[in-house]
DNA sequence: TGTACATCAGTGAACGCGCGTTCACTGATGTAC
DNA sequence: TGTACATCAGTGAACGCGCGTTCACTGATGTAC
């Protein structure tokens, strides 16, 4: 194994890691394969095995978004069995995935060079939308809820990401979860207890 | 004034017009001085002498697009006068803005191609920010309030631009403002009366 | 265990393209006298 | 009213750049026998 092996190894996660920099730096805007493949220190006709094109890159990133999209809302609903403790939390969730990962909240949420046709990124961003369809009907809730829980998390997200609505992005984690609490309870529809 | 006169008289008026079907047609992310200049039937030279630079013609659109943005709200809000019900038509007329011009809405919330620090800019979006405000000082609400009905209305809207929450886009008027309503009455704070 | 060969992964040169910006220019307009 | 001149608005050629993609290639790996 010299210093620079002519096979990488683990090319294809390597571009994934230097295309979420990409993202985070230029933004989707400015995102270009020939600058992702020179991050990931490969030339740039290399992404093309394992990737196609830029569209394919782009499209694997947000697939792998959504992913830890999801896995962002898991982490918060632990073992929590409480329907209304485990929306709240799936809320809290939405918010720290796009405060750590904005380039990745952009990208699946507000991008058209993604290939929207896609199996991979179509099954995941259905297995995130049906999780918040899951907690609502929980809550023995409607569609009216699935959008309004949706709908706040979603707000507070983009604006936050976008530097608009500083109040959340400015907090720690313990005042950030009791007001985004207060906000996502308004919403959620009422158990008749 | 022959056909095309060397002197166009409105080129500056002409250019926002054509750049706002720019961004429609290739978004933010295609955007172009020179196919802008093509559109306004121009040499690709001539936005130089009006805007600057491509940042100065986007960062005039998303001033302009700030204003159209508050005069949607405005045409919603009409003469109302019940602070509950101003607030309420406030988020109609985001959500009519958002789904009229969708390419501006995006263009002031989300993008990184615009100059912040422009006057007139930060002096558009003010102004629209200052009216959220004074919508909700008008309740006796709050800054958590606020965020409440800005995030509320900002998540459906945009959501809905890009293709995820369709429930509001393929509504009509009608139904749309009922269930808007419906949302938005969640998330307003309860006067005492 | 050894060898031939197919397949895979990455290289680097080359292509054509659209881009933003600069520049000397020219046509049109307005103003001073 | 006429004329000289400054200023303004738009032109079109030219520049250098980074881009996506193609292509013949080569090094490395794995597998059949």
């Amino acid at each position: 194994m010299s210093d620079r092996p002519y096979h990488h190894g683990h090319l294809r996660a390597a571009l994934l890691a230097a295309g979420e920099v990409e993202l985070t730096e230029r933004g989707v805007e400015g995102f270009s394969l020939r600058s992702v493949a020179k991050r990931a220190g490969v030339s740039h006709a290399a992404p093309a095995h394992h990737f196609g094109d830029v569209r394919g890159l782009l499209t694997a990133l947000a697939a792998e978004g959504f992913r830890r999209f999801q896995a962002a809302m898991d982490a918060q609903e632990g073992a929590t069995t409480d329907p209304r403790e485990r929306a709240i939390r799936a809320g809290l969730g939405y918010l720290d995935f796009a405060l750590a990962r904005p380039a990745l909240f952009r990208l699946i949420f507000s991008s058209t060079r993604t290939d929207f046709s896609d199996p991979d990124l179509v099954s995941a961003g259905d297995t995130a939308y049906r999780h918040l369809v899951g907690l609502i009907d929980d809550l023995g809730g409607d569609r009216a809820d699935v959008a309004a829980l949706w709908a706040m998390s979603h707000g507070i997200a983009d604006l936050s990401v976008g530097g608009r609505l500083m109040m959340f992005a400015n907090m720690d984690k313990g005042e950030r979860s009791s007001a985004l609490r207060g906000l996502l309870d308004r919403v959620l529809p009422r158990t008749g207890s």
